[in-house]
DNA sequence: GGTATTCCTG
DNA sequence: CAGGAATACC
């Protein structure tokens, strides 16, 4: 970024800092701690001790003595946390990584978050639409989204630093650990996992719109103008990002509608909007880019290679937006929670609502200061320090996209329960900043606490789903490139709104939102992950634990890698390979693309491997092992492929499909060809060799699958990178075939080597019948017969040395030679086509020597060998004596067969 | 012209 | 064991 940038990075930062501080009075505001108290009784009342106690560390100063008010007061911490944490760094693990992340980004950037935390917690609150407009720019420059969600952090310390009296950066430290979450419990959980949840949603949204949208040029300048002018489209009030923001809140007073719109738009589009503007330009960008890596990875390879710098930008944002929507979610959550609960604050809102202005500096004040302060801004406070901070902060995040999910939600769970509904719709009326339904909801509150734990408990789930959901997705990305397209595409797939890039810009956001309810949970977040279950009805459990895996191994990963590793792992994760990431797999992908020159250019970066890139944190065992993901796919964008093909050596596995483990293939699908393609492209027959060793160690090691494949079982594939076919690259998807493979491996090799013994002289259309578990091309045919053309080779080279050799001993009459088990003749033979001597050779085969050497024999001794042909006449006679191989042959599996027996 | 095979080389 | 060249066959 040039300095300019930076700059305007600092004064972006500055604004956010502002803006997120105004979030997080909303967030600790009393209507938070009225819906942690309404949560906390209702939930457990048992644990509110325990809470307390933890919550305790925030000053307890206005709560009374009352268990209630204890209750609140440890509501409004954990809230106050909770936003805190948003800003600063997120209790969950997930959310400190990607605090971290972001963090890290903003260093790469150039930003320094340290500085901006600073300096953002100066600016005063006026800027708040420049800060979201910073935002925006930030976004829109790829590093600027992580200022954008730099300044969510920063802006909490301000408050929570003076509420909480630690420092933002502590705050972050001390939010990974242990108590945090202890504090937090049941209720920051679930809104940290909603959060989670909805920045998932949000990010799959996201990328899905970049999928649609078509590719754009990265555009410097117009993108403030082109969220301004989506946000208008979408038709919540924001002619800009700071009307929007502030117009966000009001239009939430008005309605919910509006406000998940406008926030939608911002969010969604301008996740870009931050980014926004940026999104304008930084989406589109993304879009095309993603557009084309996927057309890339499917039609070809070289395309992949053109963009990596644009893609590892774009991932970067990509990750930034996921963040900042990460925060959203959270904070739509809080909002959610307030809504629900916040009946009490309904006086409250109506006095808030008299002063945004005063709002400012009130907020940030309150939120710091004292909760009940906070609780006089009331609901409108919040939702317009909501809709700042969505929109300042999190500009790039959508948070119509969220609300929207969270109505969702709140949907289902009132379909769930009846008692439910209501407050949904009462959360609905509150969003329109209703003041007066808040005051009907107090009274409703009372009843629906009972709902409200339900509500709660859906939301856990939800949240936990989506966390997971998001996780995954993120680290899929990471692991690989590939995969993060995959995704993209997945979710283009998946979600309907992806569809249409452009239409989305426009008002793409609301539509997908709507439907995200029902689409959500496994369509949208298309990526396997996605599978949660938002309304709770499923297994929310099992994501959970998973996605807490998941966010564990996340966080192990992330957290420790600065924004560098996380670029790094984004562009390799997204094929675009920075230049040190990329050196695995790129290479690949590139020389599929022409064996030539830019696929081949873009290697030599690859020779370099990465050694730094790759944080050992990467790789973390966990990862994959919860993820699936076999840590090379860290390092190998493109692991899923190269996957496949190990395990297709004939040998092993095979089994068809059943060769390969079943989340191999699922990685598999996401972009094996390339991989294979751009392995095999690149390394020939004679790379094979090579390759065996290395790329198949890899195969192994990503593959569970203990086929016996060494690791060798990819080099073959290579060849048909070498017969340069498409449609064999193509055919080699790794789905096409159940398990079969590109190239041979030396399993294959073995094989053939063993079905020499029964034939010499095998016929094309026999290689095929008995290599059925490999995917024949001219490539791949060549390879085999030359095989045996090798096999014949040394055959008849020891048999003319045998001849030779029983002439010089004296043996006069071919019957005296004969071949048996024990004969040197044999042992050789055995030693080069059955070096393991784990093969029973069948007598024919003795036999057959036997013939052959008396050929050879009585030719020498007739003097034929003076013919330059003469050894024609013995192959004649001898490609007579094949033999039926066996059946068993015919089976991939063939080798563990034989070789047991 | 393409394929298959052999021979030679590394 | 693969690549290349040469040769033979279709």
């Amino acid at each position: 970024m040039p300095d300019h940038d930076s700059t305007t990075l600092l004064t972006r930062q500055t604004k956010r800092r502002r803006v997120d501080i105004g979030v997080k009075r909303t967030v600790g505001s009393p209507i938070f701690t009225r819906a942690r108290e309404t949560l906390f009784d209702s939930m457990n009342q048992s644990h509110g001790s325990n809470q307390d106690g933890d919550c305790s560390l925030v000053s307890h100063g206005h709560s009374g003595t009352n268990s209630d008010g204890e209750k609140s007061n440890v509501l409004r911490k954990l809230l106050k946390r909770a936003n805190s944490y948003e800003d600063t760094i997120m209790p969950f693990p997930g959310a400190t990584i990607i605090s971290q992340l972001l963090k890290n980004n903003i260093g790469k950037n150039g930003g320094s978050d340290s500085g901006f935390q600073g300096s953002g917690a100066l600016s005063s609150g006026g800027s708040e639409i420049q800060a979201e407009d910073a935002c925006s720019n930030s976004s829109r420059d790829q590093d600027s989204p992580s200022d954008c969600l730099s300044p969510g952090p920063p802006l909490p310390p301000s408050s929570s630093s003076s509420s909480f009296g630690r420092p933002p950066p502590p705050s972050n430290l001390n939010s990974h650990a242990p108590p945090q979450p202890l504090c937090l419990s049941s209720f920051d959980l679930d809104r940290l996992s909603d959060e989670h949840l909805r920045a998932k949603r949000a990010r799959v949204e996201n990328i899905i719109r970049g999928m649609s949208h078509s590719p754009l040029v990265r555009p410097n300048g117009s993108d403030h103008n082109q969220e301004s002018n989506r946000e208008n489209e979408n038709s919540s009030n924001n002619s800009t990002s700071s009307n929007d923001h502030r117009g966000d809140g009001n239009s939430h007073n008005t309605s919910s509608h509006n406000h998940i719109r406008s926030n939608c738009p911002s969010s969604l589009l301008s996740s870009p909007g931050s980014r926004g503007g940026v999104v304008g330009v930084g989406e589109v960008y993304r879009e095309n880019k993603r557009k084309q890596r996927l057309p890339q990875q499917q039609h070809s390879f070289t395309q992949l290679v053109c963009s990596r710098q644009e893609q590892r930008q774009e991932e970067r944002r990509q990750l930034k937006l996921q963040l900042e929507d990460m925060q959203k979610q959270l904070r739509q959550l809080q909002e959610k929670f307030y809504q629900i609960y916040d009946s009490e604050t309904e006086e409250e809102e109506e006095n808030g609502e008299s002063g945004e202005v005063d709002r400012g500096g009130e907020r940030e004040e309150d939120g710091n200061l004292s909760e009940d302060s906070i609780r006089s801004d009331g609901l409108e406070e919040r939702h317009r320090d909501r809709g700042r901070h969505s929109h300042d902060e999190l500009s790039e995040l959508d948070p119509g996209l969220f609300l929207d999910r969270a109505r969702a939600l709140l949907r289902e769970q009132a379909l769930l329960d009846g008692d439910i509904e209501e407050d949904v719709d009462g959360r609905e009326e509150e969003e329109d900043r209703n003041g007066e339904r808040v005051m009907k909801r107090r009274g409703e509150a009372a009843g629906r606490r009972g709902g409200g734990r339900q509500l709660a408990e859906t939301l856990k789930q939800e949240l936990n789903c989506a966390v997971s959901q998001v996780v995954d997705t993120v680290v899929k990305g990471f692991s690989s490139p590939k995969q993060a397209v995959s995704h993209h595409l997945g979710c283009h797939s998946n979600t309907p709104a992806a569809p249409s890039s452009s239409s989305n810009s426009s008002s793409s956001c609301p539509p997908p939102f709507g439907p995200l309810p029902s689409l959500t949970p496994d369509s949208r977040f298309g990526s396997g992950a996605l599978a949660l279950t938002l309304n709770g009805d499923g297994s929310p459990t099992p994501n959970y634990h998973s996605s807490n895996q998941r966010l564990h191994c996340f966080g192990d990963v992330i957290v420790p890698s600065p924004l560098d590793s996380f670029s790094g792992l984004s562009g390799r994760l997204s094929g675009v390979h920075t230049p040190n990431d990329q050196t695995e797999a790129l290479p690949l992908v590139v020389r599929k693309n022409g064996g030539g020159g830019g696929g081949e250019n873009i290697h030599p970066s690859l020779p370099p491997p990465p050694p730094p890139p790759h944080h050992p944190s990467l790789h973390p065992s966990p990862l994959t092992a919860s993820l699936g993901f076999s840590p090379p796919s860290f390092r190998h964008p493109f692991p899923l492929p190269l996957m496949g093909y190990p395990f297709q050596s004939p040998l092993g596995s095979h089994g068809g499909g059943a060769g390969y483990p079943p989340g191999a293939k699922d990685h598999h699908r996401s972009s094996p060809d390339s991989m294979d393609m751009t392995r095999e492209t690149v390394s020939l027959r004679t790379k094979m060799a090579a390759l065996g060793g290395g790329h198949l160690s890899h195969h192994h090691h990503r593959q569970s699958s203990p086929s016996q494949h060494g690791p060798e079982g990819l080099s073959l594939s290579l060849i048909k990178s070498e017969c340069g076919d498409l449609q064999d690259i193509a055919d080699i998807s790794p789905y096409s075939g159940s398990t079969i493979q590109e190239g041979l491996s030396p399993n294959h090799l073995k094989k053939a080597k063993l079905m020499f013994f029964y034939t010499r002289y095998p016929s094309s259309n026999m290689l095929k019948m008995y290599f059925s578990d490999v995917k024949f091309n001219r490539c791949i045919t060549s390879q085999l017969i030359k095989w045996f053309s090798n096999f014949r080779e040394f055959y008849y080279i020891q048999m003319e040395k045998f001849a030779r050799q029983a002439i010089n001993e004296g043996v006069t009459a071919a019957e005296e030679l004969s071949v048996g088990r024990d004969a040197e003749l044999f042992r050789a033979l055995n030693m080069h086509y059955n070096k393991a001597n784990d093969f029973e050779v069948p007598d024919r085969f003795l036999e057959v020597a036997q013939v052959t050497l008396r050929e050879f024999f009585n030719a020498i001794v007739a003097g034929k060998d003076a013919d330059p042909s003469w050894k024609k006449a013995i192959y004649k006679v001898i490609c007579k004596l094949d033999s039926e191989v066996p059946e068993v042959f015919k089976s991939p599996n063939c080798l563990q067969e034989l070789l047991h027996d």
